[in-house]
DNA sequence: CGCCGTTTTGAGCAGCATCAATTGAAGTGG
DNA sequence: CCACTTCAATTGATGCTGCTCAAAACGGCG
């Protein structure tokens, strides 16, 4: 597809991503089989339940939520994206996608396709291995997530969810103490199993504490230390860092 | 190691396991690779955080709890294990175990060096893709199971439980509407994210409504429509079967 | 400017947790 | 083999966290 340009090489994120391990020569035969799409505009759909599975991908810019349904309309986000995730996961199990996964805001992503992948992976024993790791990650994450919904109170996992996404976008290289949410306080209560009401109301609570700076979207850590002090676990098995974005 | 003359050719579980799309060389092969081991009794601990991973494991008789645990000393069961389930794949992430994998009854167990797994999966293209495949069907359990915490009543999640349940046993050739429980109803309270007192008092109550028959640990499914219609979705996405082990 | 989705804030309520006590079952050692 | 200990399960009384319902303020966008 049309190029841009851009190579794993040179991608900022290339050491969150699948080459992490790969050394040159085995990143640039990587490079060979990515298709590199047009950008995806808010609330655009990259997969979709039933569909069939083709590829994985990676986030190279923006971000994605992942979801899945219920029969009976109730929807339950599994994740969300950022540059250097890999989605997709969830498709291998049937050969079809089994969750949502959705653009938050304009993004970019790279195609990478399973068939042209697997026989890489043949020839390629880190590449075999660094697939394996990957999807052993989103488990271990999701069991973290588990023990969140289950022996965490609400406020504790909105400042696990605050510490998670400040790690994730230092790892990214940007600031740990300043950034944008780019989904809904609709969307991360979903994720954490809370209402609406509630993350709002803790918000405003942490910021009342001096913990965080809140205006809209915009989420200043204030008192990294005070944030911290809320978690119910100090560290967890996978730290959960990472985790609120599983890979679906 | 001893062999008890245990093949998966033979093994009335191997419509559930790894070999489920190799062929009878391919079999042969993997065969070749698997150390049965002896017995393990109630409580042994098959893998333990931290441990180094070697293995993939493949339960062959007996049942088995996953958990992790949280510094503060929180504990999050991840899943039950029953012959022919696989387990082992949180240790993929880091070359350790993560999670604890304890017997709950004298059992027997299938190691997979996975070593040899891999190189083997080199050659064998539905060997490698198999693997990937038990991982995302995992991956899709533990998503229906965010579903289950955050969206359904403690009456849906025991209900759930019980039928998944007797799902697992059927398709293991067991009775689908009279099993034993080998785990506690703390555990299952653990799983599901409830009390003991809030299991003991549901059980109590689907029984007073003549739903299921309760004998200490016989579990009778008395009335299964009506045990499903306590569901509050009556079909997710990976249906939640298979769900309650979760390969870990 | 006016609309609509998002966020905030308040008041009241309920589902499930917590605490407590009893019974039952299982395992241990004399 | 039985007494004793320990753990698991049941049942009841009470309370709290976070949900529900409601309404107003805010903000982005056509």
């Amino acid at each position: 597809m049309t190029d841009f340009t851009i190579r794993c090489q040179n991608c900022s994120f290339n050491h969150l991503c699948i080459p992490v391990s790969l050394n040159n020569t085995e990143m640039n035969s990587l490079d060979e089989i990515i298709e590199r799409k047009r950008p995806l505009h808010k609330n655009d759909q990259l997969t979709v339940p039933g569909q069939k599975f083709t590829s994985l991908f990676a986030v190279r810019s923006g971000s994605f939520k992942s979801y899945i349904t219920s029969s009976d309309g109730e929807q339950q986000i599994t994740g969300f994206h950022f540059p250097g995730d890999i989605v997709g996961f969830d498709g291998l199990y049937s050969d079809q996608y089994q969750s949502y996964t959705q653009a938050m805001e304009t993004s970019m992503i790279c195609e990478l396709p399973y068939e042209k992948l697997d026989q890489m992976s043949a020839q390629l024993p880190t590449l075999r291995r660094e697939m394996l790791k990957i999807m052993s990650t989103e488990i271990n994450q999701d069991h973290s997530m588990m023990m969140l919904l289950n022996k965490r109170t609400a406020e504790e996992r909105l400042a696990h969810f605050l510490t998670t996404l400040s790690d994730r976008f230092s790892n990214r290289g940007f600031s740990a103490v300043e950034f944008n949410l780019t989904m809904t306080r609709n969307e991360i209560g979903n994720l954490l199993g809370l209402t609406v009401e509630t993350v709002s109301r803790l918000l405003t609570r942490f910021q009342k504490e001096n913990i965080i700076n809140v205006d809209g979207k915009l989420i200043h850590i204030v008192d990294i230390v005070g944030l911290k002090q809320k978690l119910g676990d100090p560290s967890s098995a996978v730290s959960c860092s990472e985790k609120f974005g599983t890979h679906n």
